[in-house]
DNA sequence: ATTATAGTTCAAAAACGTTTGAACTATAAT
DNA sequence: ATTATAGTTCAAACGTTTTTGAACTATAAT
């Protein structure tokens, strides 16, 4: 039954953001990009739907993973590299 | 170099059996406990039925997250912990 | 001004995950 | 032998997540 402890709650979110191969490529490819990507592009290289891309990047960034910047038309991302830290940190103090 | 897609799918499976509260419970239940724990017990404290903590363990197992050792009629679970601190490794390399 | 591009939103559908209860196996206790 | 306990299995029900297509907003290009 439900276990109310919010920090139980948000590390739940944080897994669930990686506990899908769409998200978890998404990460990869910003983990080896050299500066911020066009979220287009990488749902092009993935082969997903603009839709779909549109999902998935919306949880990543309620998640805190990615850092979002809107410019014009287009939508830049990044990995949020302290949050995932901060992240791996707390799993590994944890389990 | 083409990047092995089972790597990507043993991760998801892990995460994935990270995801949920009832998961994460036992598996920080484990964590704190001296010794190897039984199901029912664990299932008990967390206030869930004993075919939905059966579901739990299996999935568990199944990510290789515990290590399960049935002794008559009772099955003792304890962390796996060489596998986790393989995962923290992993993740933190990653991402 | 028209058309193209990047992305969002919405609702329905499809896919997937979790809980439930009943029936079951195997061991233990009386 | 009978009854109790620990756990499993199965299918159905229930719940959540993901994909889809169409309609939409906002900016850019011709």
């Amino acid at each position: 039954m439900p276990r109310s402890n919010s920090e139980l709650n948000t590390q739940v979110q944080v897994f669930k953001a990686l506990a899908d191969p769409t998200r978890l490529a998404i990460l990869k490819l910003l983990k080896r990009a050299p500066e911020a990507l066009i979220c287009g592009q990488v749902g092009a290289q993935l082969g997903i739907s603009k839709t779909s891309g549109s999902y998935h990047f919306k949880l990543l960034e309620a998640a805190e993973l990615i850092i979002v910047n809107k410019v014009a038309r287009e939508k830049y991302v990044t990995l949020n590299q302290a949050v995932i830290d901060r992240d791996v940190t707390q799993f590994y103090q944890q389990l």
